[in-house]
DNA sequence: GTTTATTATATGACTAATCACATATGACTA
DNA sequence: TAGTCATATGTGATTAGTCATATAATAAAC
């Protein structure tokens, strides 16, 4: 029920079409909540029959467009989901599905599923770095200081699991490479980041 | 599609109903791929229909067992998924979505959001650490070294985007709390982790 | 003046997954 | 011997999301 909630959220900073929104969480989310255009008019729709926005009169451009605001109930249900505990999800992830039957396949097939996939998640962290410094010189142009703050925090989230990520990922491979069926000895790691 | 080549992988170990499939889902990669029960026996419904797995004589037990085994086409089927290139997923997040929107609550609230987030975190972690080390006493008993390996990395996996995403909880409740609205410096934590 | 891009909203078909529930037997236990 | 637990398989209803497609006007480009 999140992009419910996430539409919430953008619509508590003003009434926004389906279109504007789509383009909202285009702009801002999409590295960790893609909307898909049609699910947000199907959850404006299902917002309005709960009464949490209302449809503002249609307003001009081609093909009608038709904003929406956020009522107060709305704006109560959003606080109380924003306050709400956030217990830590399963993230369902299927390169650790590929990675758990790499032991059926040859090694070379193993150290190339992890290699390529390395390969894919340093371009990623590098899309990231550059959009979390295109985003810095934005700075003074964000409406105000928190909301510019809790953005960039999502992305330094996102760079902070990287070098976690990579190292990982250089280890396994490492141990690939030389043939090495032993797990990390991750004493020390454990001992000095989980405290 | 993941569930369906997941339990490819484990009926190419041997042949399981879905009552053992679930059992081994639970056992071993629950803490990635969680597996519900009725889509369990629904995907093994359309697994036969594919003809990927079949339904072999069925068994004893209450309430008669029905176990599978894998085709030629499903091996396949299976070795080609675990070679195709894997790229990095776009998980939602809806953790990350309340910081996004945080800046709409007050700072006391947002502080508080951070805060019981990482004391999930931090719990969450210390289980992933227990069963680590409870998992690497069972490695003589693993039937060989290759699947305990892939097995043990999956858990790696985890414990290793632990410390990232703890320091970066760390920074941002540091930050809020000392009312330090500016974004990190990720400048030397980048140019030593993405290298 | 015609094509193309952009704005803008929506439905239909489908898929993966969740949750609740129905069913039924063998084995143990109070 | 009655109750409960573990074994074991399934269906129905619902939800969230994806993908393809329909529609249509306006503005710009050629």
């Amino acid at each position: 029920m999140s992009l419910k909630h996430a539409i919430l959220g953008f619509l508590s900073y003003k009434p926004l079409s389906g279109y504007d929104l789509k383009k909202a969480f285009d702009n801002s989310v999409r590295h960790f909540w893609p909307a898909d255009q049609s699910q947000i008019y199907r959850t404006l729709a299902q917002l309005t029959a709960e009464g949490l926005v209302e449809r503002a009169a249609d307003g001009e451009g081609p093909r009608d467009r038709h904003p929406y605001h956020i009522t107060a109930t709305g704006l109560s249900e959003l606080r109380q989901w924003l306050v709400a505990s956030s217990p830590p999800q399963d993230d369902r992830n299927p390169f650790l599905i590929k990675v758990f039957f790499a032991a059926t396949l040859g090694g070379g097939e193993a150290l190339a599923l992890l290699a390529e996939h390395r390969a894919a998640i340093r371009e990623q962290a590098s899309l990231f770095t550059g959009l979390y410094q295109q985003m810095l010189t934005l700075r003074e142009a964000a409406p105000n200081p928190e909301v510019f703050f809790f953005s960039m925090l999502t992305l330094e989230y996102v760079l902070s699991l990287a070098p976690g990520y990579l190292r990982w990922l250089d280890s396994a491979i490492d141990r690939l490479e030389r043939g090495d069926y032993t797990p990390a000895d991750l004493s020390e790691h454990l001992a000095g980041g989980l405290r």
